[in-house]
DNA sequence: CTGAAAGCGCTTACAG
DNA sequence: CTGAAAGCGCTTACAG
């Protein structure tokens, strides 16, 4: 079933018919009337490729997810997706997916080059951004989940470093004073950010921050039973989990180790999730709302496809969220 | 650029200049290296959409993800992904990704109407599948990464039942004689596979089950809190876990319980993922190629699209890793 | 308010 | 081996 078939059936010209469909034109309401009756009848959906073709929009998007993520990442993702593909439907977009890594950036090349989106979504950004230096040098739309240096590069990011920030000079309000962070990869801009908003809550509650306590780039069991043990030897006050993950970890480290949270350590996260949600205590995290993040990721993109005037960084809010794990008994 | 620019400037038609790119259809090799050299020289890449105009094929498959998927499930549908659109991107094919659940299919729905996909691949199998109806009621070329009893789908799944049968009998030969079974959403096919393998490996074994010892249906810690201390209470020999976090769950309260294993309690699950791999005791499982899977799926899809012969039912092989959780001391 | 025609960027019989 | 022409299914100035 095409345009042509409809004209025909209706004796009228498509060109009245694609008008009824687009609503663009000049059209008497009772024209309308009899093509939107036909094709709702025969169940008629004009084709998107010859649309493309003729308006030169593909009302494509692509999402670029970075194919080393661990689990940790995985219900950011998830959540992400959810909120792309449900704000680019309503916008009567569909969603590519495609996946990278920090070195191999083809599956991106490819849709782009073939011509199939009319913008990225680049799900995480990393120092040195390969897909980043791509996009910019072939002038294609996109928009960053995540901060970057890059100039000219607009970003959507939770408010990572002022969660941080925040959550860490509580901790310190608190008459916490030896607080521990072990965090992940350093090469991804999200942890740099929250070690700086870390080292900022120090600042704002004018506390000099012991560098031996923070560890990066904690990857493997290994590495984090022995980190935890230490940090149990030197007696720290507070061990801050950069992620979720981690912060999990951490939990079943010192359960293992027959240490109690509370009472014996606190234990605080930079991030929320439902791994850590139902925990026993609950604990204490940032709480940032990805959902809305893929959503604002996706209106962004398609305005600057638009060419309305859009944020060049938007950051999104947080919750702290001060529970059990960081009571002081 | 065009086509048409690029038969302008080497003065020949602009036939001659797609027969050089696709390769179809006489052409001295003296034209077709001018036009390849000259393209590459200005790095031409033909638009994909006026490709699909006029070939009617869109070069694009949809990848159907559950919306409503837990945590569980995210490495596995990372991986399937990732499995997918390196499969597709090999043969040239895009993958469009769209959320669903069980009860709104109105991302699928989309792609398909407004005729952005050749094919669809569904990434879970629910019972009375609405995606399966549609996709069967429109003559969708499909493929199910999961099974189920509707007649005529094509369908690619790991042998959950065949590894559930050969896990649970050997640990019955193993002498573990009370097992018990702890199982999600029965609603999905693949857990309701499992545990008709676990049946089926008392039944290889001549031992009759106790029915007593297999939950259903167990979601949330509370839940499982209460079970877990069950059949602690009911001295059993073995716990199953239908899935990896069912398993690490089970672990965790283990741990909490001051129960060792496998001392005083054999662990095992019918599924492996990173999540249980780094485990201290390390896990029994069964192991499954989510990656091929994902491939395979893809290779099927491209397969039934180009209207080739495909197996109707392709099970995949599974490891069985007897590790230290179920070791008798 | 409506239509004929050209165009979007390709492919592919058909003819030579 | 090469090319002119029609066609894929739409949109959109332009003319009426």
């Amino acid at each position: 079933m095409t345009i042509d078939d409809i004209a025909r059936e209706l004796n009228i010209s498509k060109t009245t018919v694609s008008r009824a469909i687009s609503g663009k034109g000049r059209i008497s309401d009772s024209t309308r009337d009899r093509v939107m009756t036909y094709i709702n009848e025969i169940n008629y959906r004009p084709s998107a490729i010859a649309q493309s073709l003729a308006t030169s929009k593909t009302m494509n998007i692509g999402f670029v997810m970075p194919g080393e993520a661990d689990i940790v990442d995985m219900p950011f993702f998830q959540t992400c997706i959810w909120g792309i593909t449900s704000m680019a439907a309503r916008m009567d977009y569909d969603v590519f997916i495609s996946m990278v890594s920090a070195t191999d950036i083809s599956g991106l090349v490819r849709l782009v080059e073939n011509h199939k989106v009319d913008g990225v979504l680049l799900g995480r950004t990393y120092t040195n951004d390969k897909a980043i230096a791509y996009l910019q040098e072939n002038k294609v739309p996109f928009v960053t989940i995540g901060s970057t240096d890059v100039e000219g590069v607009i970003q959507v990011d939770n408010n990572d470093r002022g969660g941080c920030t925040e959550l860490t000079s509580l901790l310190l309000f608190k008459g916490l004073k030896k607080l521990a962070l072990i965090g992940g990869n350093s090469t991804h801009v999200v942890n740099t950010n929250r070690l700086g908003g870390f080292l900022d809550g120090f600042k704002r509650a004018g506390v000099t921050p012991d560098e031996s306590l923070i560890h990066m780039d904690v990857t493997g069991m290994y590495m984090m039973d022995k980190i935890v043990k230490d940090l149990l030897a030197q007696r720290v006050d507070c061990i801050i989990g950069m992620d979720d993950s981690i912060c999990n970890a951490i939990l079943t480290n010192l359960v293992r180790e027959g240490i109690y949270v509370p009472q014996d350590m606190k234990v605080a996260s930079f991030f929320n999730s439902s791994m850590l949600e139902h925990n026993q205590p609950s604990v204490t995290s940032l709480k940032f709302d990805v959902a809305k993040l893929g959503m604002t990721a996706c209106t962004t993109l398609l305005d600057l496809i638009d060419g309305k005037e859009v944020l060049p960084r938007n950051l999104l809010g947080y919750e702290v969220l001060m529970k059990e794990s960081t009571q002081i008994m």
